[in-house]
DNA sequence: GAAAAAGCGGACCAGCTGGTCCGTTTCTCG
DNA sequence: CGAGAAACGGACCAGCTGGTCCGCTTTTTC
């Protein structure tokens, strides 16, 4: 029978390696990925070969904590799929994938970045990948996603929301909703179109 | 008669200053704004103690450096105000504007980075807002630019190109160029639209 | 051609990263 | 309760950043 990995066994380890996790969380999604094991260690309250002995690297926090976000992601983009109207899936996808990383920028870093580092990482974004060609494939067999419209193409539309995302955080943090919603007009076939509300930036 | 800002008499000092110009541009255009003074004194193989005498900060370095690359941006901006077709003169602009920034890290940084630094920027970047505005509107009022398209939300859609720019630099540098077409037919009030040409990218 | 001025270069410094190590504290178990 | 193991914490280290300083070299001047 295999032991599960690693249980620690001290009531102040279990303590400790808690209130990592959750100052980790709470840094993460607020600062991004930039923030580095000794902020973690001050935020929990902890020395730094606290964290150290826990999670050698930012990669092992990382894995124990995105884990279920990322199987949440996966979930959400099958669900899209499996919407019968391709257009109106492909449209949910990207509402959910945007709001996830809106409300966590370490998420957001992790999806983003161009060397991915953890497996885990690796796999979600592969199995993402096919559920977006089979969204892509049926939106445009429909009709309703314009033809030379290509899978990957919506790779950098996130891409590109996730900048504005970033430019916009502090001073109108749901901006990039209304540049969502001018891209897909950019990526519509034809039909109709419903206005922007409101008006842009405060800029 | 005033003499000219702070002429290097001697001539060695001279020839410095000008290589480290070059070292800078290069360097600044292909690996943008994160370059260190260190850097630059490396390429132009002098000592650092050289580029700070010259240059006191980076910002100097900069202001010496792309004043006229500004200039020139400007430059465009109002050849594009001035076209009768409001529309034509947006995307000309846009062509225009990505494309310099496309060639030009450097520039890239200094008309993205959030804290502007030299009074110079600040200036180009007014100037520049204000012809934006100027093409925005007349685009709306021709019935081409869809009319709840706001002039502020040009430069998100610049930011937003801007870092697709950066995530294929290296890859597909040409890609944002497929992507502003699809911005574009986002934006656009009605009409024909041409096709994308050729699919995406090699992933 | 020699002395003075101007400029040069890189050793050096302070401040900041990420990461290790070991003396001390806390826990567990008999 | 006491001994030994496990975990803690932060002083410490190496490597990097931006930036200064001063002995030496080059240029200019007379």
């Amino acid at each position: 029978m295999t032991a599960a990995v690693s249980p620690p066994t001290r009531k102040d380890a279990a303590r400790n390696r808690a209130r990592l996790l959750e100052a980790a969380e709470q840094l993460f999604s607020t600062e991004g990925l930039s923030v580095t094991l000794k902020d973690i260690a001050a935020r929990a309250g902890v020395g730094v070969g606290t964290v150290y002995r826990h999670f050698p690297t930012k990669g092992d926090v990382l894995d124990a904590l995105f884990a279920d976000r990322l199987a949440c992601a996966t979930e959400s983009a099958r669900a899209a799929a499996a919407d019968a109207d391709g257009w109106r899936g492909l449209v949910r996808y990207l509402e959910d994938a945007m709001d996830m990383q809106a409300n966590n920028c370490g998420l957001r870093g992790l999806v983003m970045e161009t060397e991915p580092s953890s497996p885990l990482v690796v796999k979600t974004r592969q199995e993402i990948t096919v559920l977006v060609q089979q969204m892509v494939a049926k939106a445009r067999e429909q009709g309703t996603l314009r033809p030379d419209f290509d899978a990957t193409d919506l790779t950098f539309v996130q891409v590109a929301l996730a900048a504005i995302m970033d430019a916009t955080r502090d001073t109108d943090p749901d901006l990039y909703r209304r540049h969502l919603k001018l891209f897909l007009d950019g990526m519509r076939s034809a039909g109709h179109r419903e206005p922007l509300e409101a008006r842009a930036a405060t800029h």
